[in-house]
RNA sequence: GGGCCUGUAGCUCAGCUGGUUAGAGUGCUACUCUGAUAAAGUAGAGGUCGGAUGUUCGAGUCAUCCCAGGCCCA
């Protein structure tokens, strides 16, 4: 093992320290044994994996949640918690069959019948099977450590036969009914379609031939009188049961060429301009539309034998969807030919008409347009009309129409029967279980709730072939059996057994629908009805499938409920958060997890939504590729999850340039240096929590404040108080997900590293001299960085391991070999010192303050000033002045600090009432106050103040902290104010300082022209400085300090140089304020 | 129509239980530092905190209403 650190280039390829670390986890079997790590321990984190789709390959959004979970679990697998690490496939329902009917070519579903369903669906399952290969491979890339071999997936068995058991469960409760439903449908393929697949690029403007046709009214009273009625859908008019009006509207009863009709008064005038009716209609009374509601009219197609049942239904039903923009303000309604139209139906207990088949054909029973398709019967049914004196005119209508995202067919609606769970009785508990659940953000919990008070029956029916087979066996006499596993469907079949079980199929169309059993009332072979199952049942029941809840209750019982799920909410509050709900609900009466963490959605860096067509998303591949996973993963970690995240390679660059390179430029730093002076961690003067014992055998959480008589300085101290306050802050924030605040605290860190402790602490580094304090600060910084390199392995995994490796595992003989088989750092509370914290928090924001002043006035820190004037707001704050003085002066280059309550003269004060102490005193009165004060004597008040009497002025007695004075420097010093500080340079700069500042603006310029010519850091120089006699006087007793500076041998101040006499010297000059110039000249000594 | 979320600098977002002069990153311009150097620092400008009303001594923060956008439901 050498002891020395391998050296680390300060330009780093992430990318491919990633892949090399990729190799070495596997080389060397790290995940398994970081999996490996709690077997021994008693106390669980039960993490269930809501299953990814393994239909495609991962697009960065699956990233972003794959991210979160990795995190939590390495966290608490850090932590000493034991896991199961299995991450889950989705893999049954109609996404996987529409990706394998596109692969196929197929078009409808009579193309997959005569494929052949078994085929069709072992396709489906082939799919499933390498998207999750996939999905697996791009898994490990991400960094992601699950049990890969033992993922599971919702097409197994056992998944399937618990759902059985669970709605067996709900059968047995009497919740499962069959009820009928109006669904988009494509007539082409065969298949409905769910609202998802419509909302997503389901629309398009088309033109169709809409029909104003008459509907003869047959009250007393009413003969001859029509109701005039508009359809977009000609086709649905042979399945009319009723007609709508909205109750509030005004309508009229207009006579035009003969015919009387009824229709909306505020449409007369349009209908006249389009012509439907003539320029001559007159209005002849008006009526209110619940005054028609009731009314009973003919049908425009009574005749049809489907027709019989429901003519006695057609009547005018009050609605108050129907609208005064289009149309005649009258409805045609037909409750099995559209959505709206059934629910309508449904309310007023109308009986409706299914005219489709599933091809989209008429069925028996609808005359000349039986075996005919929905789309080919318009001009039919014109006809018709027209022979019937019902057709008024048509007109071409453009409108947005739903049509097949597939094959573009417009859609039909169909009615259909479905299979339902009633949640009525199943909601309270469910509402129960959501409350006592942790939502992550807490809106969660107020949007389940919302969703389960307007929840419907849910509907677990899809009429296609590859999914869960619905255990229903339903017979003709109106009885249904539900079957709720394997071992009963053995028990109850009287025919197919013996097949299915010996083939050692799965529980899948066709194999198992060779099963029949005997129907249980009438004693019947029946079969399994032929759909299968919604694909939220698949992914419901994972807490309990995946537990072993059927086959080993006692394992079930100690993961079970999870104490953690997480997945993008938009959809999963009706989705899988819903399906776990009822299921726990149903089947234990208890909530499914215990946390609920959710997160919005990703899009591109623009704002704009990611779509494949769209040409904005971005795969998963690519973005590891070209941006990295730490970028991406610390990306993710530092999201506010609640919001969308704008994601894209520029982000990507920024987080590298902010975060990951500076920490890179801390450490390749450090091993620069460390290797320059030949410092290991054997030299480390701070306990390690891995087993180098130079410090007598101590561990780390058992020091109990720094070791004395080690060199340790303040800021080594203030570093190690803020690393420890870090690993306190990050952990508590972790263990409430609360990300953002722990990922900013790392960025703080970092930054407090990067631009104040290495950089105050450089010279510390740089000297020749191998005492206490240079030990000190290796041993510090080395503390930080090997520390930090734990802190981000959940977040970064490969850097952190990059680091970790180098720093400790290749270093120290017992250290874990990797950083993800180390324990989470717990913080060292004897190390954490407040005061030097906000000691050093006010030295960097007056340092700033002081930069900023200078900036102003156009004085470098170059320059050596004066002095330094601070303002500060709290009393702890001028103690804490004295001790970072000499910071300060460091920092700013100044001669002097000094504090501004010591230097009333110069200044100029501003008062205010301090209303946080006189507000709840004085209440209304601070009006009074405010005036009072500003008309008052402010030197007066100051003096009062200061000798902490009281203040007296006219009608108010102050007491002394109950005002706030502001001091305002006058000429001669330039000022910056933050947040109530306020820093001061004196401006005035004597012949003195103007030397010094020369000098050191001499030095850099030979330091640039050292390194420019190629010199060692330690190489000997001869140097020449030509420059006006005056110069060369002020600059005389500066001499060692240049010399000093830049390791001269020979200085010759005042020299001649000639460019011939420079041949083998490097050469440079600069320009002074005043325009004196300046040469050097320098060669290796 | 109902529920939830969002609205703060050109852009992306912080702002905890109401408290004195609302912050950061980014972009632009200029400057500085520089043996960590394709990094870092500083400054400038940029805001009626979506609007209105109210509660309060005091509102970006609380309440009510409205406007705009998003998600979900009907």
């Amino acid at each position: 093992m050498a002891n020395h650190f391998d050296s680390v280039e300060p330009k780093v390829d992430f990318i491919a320290k990633e892949e090399e670390i990729l190799q070495w986890w596997e080389d060397n079997n790290i995940p398994a044994r970081y999996r490996a790590l709690n077997n021994d321990k008693k106390k669980t984190f039960s993490f269930i994996d809501g299953p990814i789709t393994a239909n495609n390959a991962m697009g960065v959004h699956h990233a972003w949640g794959r991210t979160y979970k990795d995190l939590f679990l390495r966290f608490r697998n850090m932590q000493g918690y034991r896991q199961r690490f299995q991450n889950g496939f989705d893999g049954q329902g109609l996404w996987i069959e529409v990706e394998v009917e596109k692969e196929k070519g197929f078009k409808s579903k009579r193309d997959i019948e005569e494929f052949g369903v078994a085929k069709f669906v072992d396709e489906c399952r082939k799919r499933v099977d390498r998207f999750a290969d996939r999905i697996t491979s791009q898994s490990k890339r991400l960094g992601y450590f699950m049990d890969w071999d033992n993922s599971y997936h919702t097409k197994s068995d056992e998944n399937n036969y618990t759902i059985w058991h669970f709605l067996k469960t709900c059968a047995q409760k009497g919740w499962i009914y069959k009820g009928r439903d109006v669904m988009p449908w494509c007539p082409r393929c065969g298949t409905g379609l769910s609202q998802h697949e419509i909302v997503t690029e389901g629309y398009q403007e088309i033109t169709h031939e809409s029909p104003y046709v008459k509907f003869p009214l047959i009250d007393a009273g009413h003969e001859g009188e029509h109701l005039l009625v508009w359809t977009t859908t000609p086709w649905t008019l042979a399945a009319n049961v009723a007609a709508a009006v909205n109750p509030d509207y005004t309508y009229v009863k207009v006579e035009d060429q003969g015919s009387i009709l009824y229709l909306s008064k505020s449409l007369v005038e349009t209908l006249k301009n389009d012509h439907v009716l003539t320029k001559d209609a007159k209005i002849i009374s008006e009526v209110l539309g619940s005054n028609l509601v009731g009314l009973r009219y003919r049908g425009p197609f009574d005749e049809l034998p489907a027709q019989s049942e429901t003519k006695n239904q057609h009547v005018v039903l009050p609605w108050d969807e129907v609208g005064e923009d289009e149309g005649t303000g009258i409805v045609h309604n037909a409750p099995g030919a559209g959505a709206e139209d059934f629910k309508l139906g449904n309310e007023h207990g109308l009986t409706p008409i299914a005219p489709l088949d599933q091809n989209g054909v008429y069925r028996e029973g609808f005359g000349e347009f039986t075996g005919k398709s929905a789309s080919d019967v318009k001009d039919m049914v014109f006809e018709s009309l027209r022979e019937k004196d019902l057709l008024v005119r048509v007109n071409k209508y453009t409108h947005r129409y739903p049509v097949c995202w597939r094959c573009s067919t417009e859609l039909v609606f169909r009615l259909v029967d479905e299979w339902f769970i009633s949640m009525d009785e199943i909601r309270p508990k469910m509402q129960e279980a959501t409350n006592e659940m942790n939502w992550y953000p807490e809106f969660g919990k107020a949007r389940e709730l919302d969703w389960l008070k307007n929840m419907q029956d849910w509907m677990i029916s899809k009429k296609r072939y590859y999914g869960l087979a619905l255990p229903i066996y339903a017979c003709h006499c109106g009885n249904f059996d539900v079957i709720g596993s394997k071992e009963e469907l053995k028990t109850r079949a009287v025919e197919g057994w013996k097949d299915f079980d010996e083939s050692g199929a799965s529980p899948h169309r066709p194999w198992i629908d060779s099963v029949k059993i005997e129907c249980s009332n009438c004693g019947e072979k029946i079969n399994r009805i032929e759909d299968v199952g919604n694909a939220w049942l698949d992914a419901g029941i994972v807490p309990f499938s995946t537990l072993g809840y059927k086959s080993n209750p006692d394992f079930w019982k100690e993961w079970f409920p999870a104490d953690w799920i997480s997945e993008s909410f938009p959809g999963q509050f009706r989705n899988w958060f819903y399906s776990l709900i009822v299921m726990a609900a149903v089947l234990e009466n208890s909530m499914p997890a215990k946390n609920v963490f959710s997160y919005a959605l990703m899009r591109d860096e623009n704002g704009e939504e990611m779509h494949k067509s769209k040409g904005n998303a971005i795969w998963f591949e690519d973005a590891a590729s070209k941006m990295g996973v730490d970028v991406m993963r610390w990306t993710y970690s530092r999201h506010n999850p609640a919001s969308n995240l704008n994601f894209g390679y520029k982000t990507g660059d920024e987080i590298r340039r902010q975060f990951l390179i500076p920490m890179w430029n801390i450490y390749s730093f450090f091993t620069t240096y460390a290797n320059l002076d030949k410092w290991t961690p054997e030299n480390c003067a701070i306990p390690s929590h891995f087993g180098f014992d130079s410090y007598g055998n101590k561990k780390y959480e058992e020091l109990s404040g720094l070791p004395d008589e080690q060199g340790f300085a303040e800021l080594d101290q203030w570093i190690l108080s803020e690393l420890n306050q870090l690993i306190a802050k990050i952990t508590n924030n972790l263990e409430k997900w609360q990300l953002p605040y722990a990922t900013g605290a790392i960025e703080q860190f970092v930054d407090d590293l990067s631009n104040w402790y290495v950089r105050r602490s450089r010279r510390r580094f740089w000297k020749t001299e191998g005492d206490k304090d240079k030990n000190a600060a290796y041993s510090t910084l080395y503390s930080c960085l090997t520390t930090l390199s734990r802190l981000i392995a959940p977040f970064t995994p490969f850097v952190a391991e990059v680091m970790y490796k180098n720093l400790v595992a290749d270093r120290i003989e017992d250290a874990p070999d990797s950083v993800h088989l180390t324990s989470w750092p717990k913080a060292n509370n004897s190390l954490i010192d407040e005061d030097v914290m906000n000691q050093t928090r006010l030295a960097i924001r007056l340092a700033s303050l002081g930069r900023s002043a200078r900036a102003q006035s156009r004085l470098k820190v170059r320059q050596p000033l004066g002095e330094f004037i601070a303002e500060v707001r709290h009393d702890w704050e001028h103690f804490a002045l004295v001790k970072i003085e000499n910071v300060l002066k460091e920092e700013l280059n100044v001669k002097a600090v000094r504090n501004a309550s010591n230097m009333g003269g110069l200044l100029r004060y501003e008062i205010k009432p301090n209303l946080r102490i006189l507000g709840p005193k004085y209440g209304k009165q601070i009006g009074d106050i405010r005036d009072t004060i500003a008309a008052s004597d402010a030197n007066e008040i100051v003096r009062a103040s200061e000798a902490g009497e009281t203040i007296k002025l006219s009608g108010f007695d102050l007491q002394p902290d109950e005002v706030i004075i502001e001091r305002v420097p006058l000429k001669n010093y330039a000022i910056a104010t933050d947040g109530g500080y306020t820093g001061a340079v004196l401006t005035v700069v004597s012949d003195e300082l103007k030397a010094e500042g020369t000098a050191r603006e001499l030095v850099r310029l030979i330091q640039n022209l050292r390194k420019s010519s190629g010199l060692e850091i330690s190489d000997r120089i001869n140097l020449w400085i030509s420059c006006s006699v005056n110069i060369k006087k002020s600059l005389e007793t500066h001499v060692n300090y240049i010399s000093e500076e830049t390791l001269t041998q020979n200085l010759d101040l005042g020299a001649v140089l000639s460019e011939d006499a420079l041949g083998i010297a490097a050469m440079n000059s600069l320009t002074l304020d005043d325009g004196d110039k300046i040469s050097v000249a320098l060669e290796k000594a």
